[in-house]
DNA sequence: CACCGTCAAGTCGCA
DNA sequence: TGCGACTTGACGGTG
């Protein structure tokens, strides 16, 4: 089983994503963004690898405008280098990537122009993960579309679409429930009828459910028989309702508790769980961490060297409370540990509490900082004092300092990802 | 440098 | 018939 997250990470040095905009895409502009992205995707590769993450979606932006006439490059011969280079750490690795075209991808469209484009789309999928020479088993997942007045027809339309799309898009594209139109019912009957593999999506499904009553597991059961030897694992979405939030907003983070109860419903663990989920990467740890069972206190305590100037900051006395924890080297408590990482991060920092933890990263600096960095740091801090500037002010300046001193203990630090 | 409007896509609901 | 919401992070222009 694997568990992994969704195109980018939060708080991993060097991985952002470039794009601009549509009228500013000159091919020189263009080569240099593929260039900067594929560098971050190459060091996203080597995050996850680091980290025991094997499942991980490619975004769909990483050539920019790539389906777009204004994006005539030929990317794939002019980086197929690089691609390979990806390419061969994803496979040496047994990391599975997919990709995921938008909701403005839309195969069942009535429109030809519509159509055109997204099967142009679809083939720019196939082509990243071609270039990668990843296997089928690395898909793409799509939506089926509009409904258009008539879901039978638009039904159909899909159908005929899938159907002259080139077999190498073919042999990729798995489909999904969303949390409108198409529910899991109607997906499951479409995937039969093309013999291609379907995805569950639990918020999508808990949105948009069948008439037709049945458990969440059921409808995983029932999508399990349509992934073939050849697809690879099946595999589901996940992700939880942010309680402040409108139906289908993703939550910030991955509730353990909500999660592994869904978990350890599951019959069959051999699945890939794709969680979509705000927090990215910093969930697909903590998902990892709890359902793996070859894991120790190291991988706790690696996590509370990225957590804990973050726990210091919001709630001190949960702080003093983890380092308790942790203090058994014989013991694994993952979901205790988990347990008080959310409640602390639920928690509002104060005044007295952001500056302590600011004072203690100073400390990292004290004896490199130059005047001016010190000057500036503590100017900060006596103005944040009075409320004449913002605790970023203070983190920004810390960052920076982080970066010029290589402080790679911080630059891994969740204290810096801000909200 | 902080802030915030704009972008890019297709569908659908609502004036 | 046409406009805004939906979605998302980041671009890019403004103050």
């Amino acid at each position: 089983m694997n568990i992994g997250y969704a195109c980018l990470t939060v708080g991993v040095p060097n991985t952002k994503e470039k794009s601009c905009m549509l009228k500013n895409a000159s091919p020189e502009k263009l080569l240099d963004l593929i260039s900067y992205n594929l560098n971050s995707l190459e060091n996203i590769i080597d995050y996850n690898i680091e980290n025991d993450i094997k499942l991980f979606r490619i975004s769909s932006d990483i050539i920019p405008f790539a389906s777009s006439p204004i994006n005539k490059l030929k990317w794939w011969e002019i980086f197929e280098e690089k691609f390979q280079i990806i390419g061969w750490k994803i496979k040496k690795s047994g990391m599975r990537v997919s990709m995921h075209p938008g909701q403005y991808t839309v195969l069942n469209s009535p429109k030809e122009e519509v159509v055109k484009k997204a099967v142009e789309d679809l083939n720019y999928h196939t082509q990243v993960l071609d270039s990668l020479g990843v296997g089928e088993d690395h898909k793409i997942v799509l939506h089926i579309g509009g409904i258009y007045g008539d879901k039978n027809q638009a039904i159909e339309r899909f159908i005929e679409n899938y159907k002259k799309l080139d077999d190498k898009v073919k042999k990729r594209i798995v489909i999904e429930n969303d949390d409108k139109s198409y529910n899991i019912n109607d997906v499951l009957e479409i995937g039969h009828i093309l013999n291609i593999p379907v995805i569950f999506d639990n918020l999508h499904n808990e949105i948009n459910p069948p008439d037709e009553e049945k458990d969440e597991y059921c409808w995983i059961d029932e999508c399990r028989k349509t992934w073939r030897k050849k697809d690879g694992c099946q595999k589901i979405h996940y992700s939880q309702q942010d309680p402040l939030k409108k139906p289908g907003s993703h939550s910030k983070t991955i509730g353990i508790r909500q999660f592994m109860n869904f978990y350890e419903g599951l019959d069959i663990k051999d699945i890939d769980i794709m969680l979509e989920v705000k927090d990215k990467n910093i969930s697909a740890i903590k998902c990892i961490n709890c359902t793996s069972h070859d894991k120790s206190i190291k991988a706790l305590e690696i996590e509370w060297s990225r957590y804990k100037y973050k726990i210091l900051e919001s709630a001190p006395s949960n702080y003093v409370e983890i380092r308790k924890l942790l203090k058994d080297k014989d013991n694994y408590p993952v979901i205790d540990f988990y347990d008080l990482i959310e409640d602390s991060m639920e928690k509002k920092s104060t005044l007295g509490n952001s500056i302590n933890t600011a004072l203690h990263l100073w400390g990292y600096f004290k004896e490199m900082a130059t005047d001016r960095e010190k000057n500036y740091f503590f100017n900060s801090i006596e103005k944040y004092k009075k409320g004449q500037t913002s605790i970023a002010t203070i983190k920004n300046s810390l960052w920076k300092m982080a970066v010029k001193y290589n402080e790679s203990y911080l630059l891994n630090s969740y204290y810096f990802i801000e909200e």
